[in-house]
DNA sequence: GCTTGACTTGAAGTTAACTCCAGGTATTAC
DNA sequence: GTAATACCTGGAGTTAACTTCAAGTCAAGC
């Protein structure tokens, strides 16, 4: 699979793609003869859980350890579980938030349809009037 | 109330808190005689929306286009109510999102778990054989 | 054999959201 | 009255995360 076929699979732009390799948040990815990138399925699941860890929040530099680890191999699985476990504490606290504002937000939408007709009744009452 | 106490209340930065006001994310703060800003209880009151909304993930420009039609009063009251809801729905996906990648980092760490105590094993078989 | 189109690289540029700085004013403490 | 402190402004600097660019390679079609 060529890196326009992975970019169009998973929405990322071929320069991030490229660049999130540079960086190392994904493990170096396969290449033909002619240095050209040829992913893997192995690959492929990598820039999907990246993309997936990127969209929760997780930063660049923080995946960027995750996957240095991982190239270290087994004498680092407890430290890779304690990242997740760390990152994972991070994401509950911002859904947490996140859903606290939801219902506010709710709670806004409503105010405003109450306010939208009190407003309405308000006009036509003036109309009335005149 | 002045910058620093406001600042102090909510967890904001002195520098974003004038930030904010600059870029129209807050309505003007009440000043005193020597032009120094003194936070009414409504200006807190912004100053925490906005804070929470921050939170949330809405960017300043659609934080600034909402206070921009706060400002012209109640013939926005619908369209403040859209954006409302246009961000709403946003919100919602970003929490699915981060929802699913909950789970996900749950069933990792879960592994990471599994496969530690399967590496002690194979560590201690290997002493045992020595 | 040469043009076209997709790939390559390193490096520079962009964007959002702050954050810091220099130079100035006003109030309080001594 | 002057030194310290907290505020003010406009503008420059920073950071993360891309995104664009210039210059080059390579394979396929004509």
């Amino acid at each position: 699979m060529n890196i326009s076929q992975v970019s169009k699979k998973y929405g990322l732009s071929i320069d991030t793609l490229r660049y999130y390799e540079k960086e190392g948040l994904i493990p170096p990815v396969h290449r033909n003869e002619s240095g050209i990138r040829d992913y893997t399925e192995q690959d492929c699941g990598w820039v999907e859980f990246i993309k997936c860890m990127r969209g929760a929040g997780l930063s660049i530099e923080t995946l960027r350890e995750y996957i240095s680890l991982h190239a270290k191999g087994n004498c680092t699985l407890q430290k890779r579980k304690d990242l997740l476990i760390a990152e994972r504490a991070k994401l509950q606290e911002r859904l947490q938030e996140m859903q606290e504002t939801l219902k506010r937000l709710n709670y806004k939408i409503d105010f405003y349809d109450k306010k939208i007709v009190a407003c309405e009744k308000e006009l036509l009452g003036r109309r009335k009037n005149k």
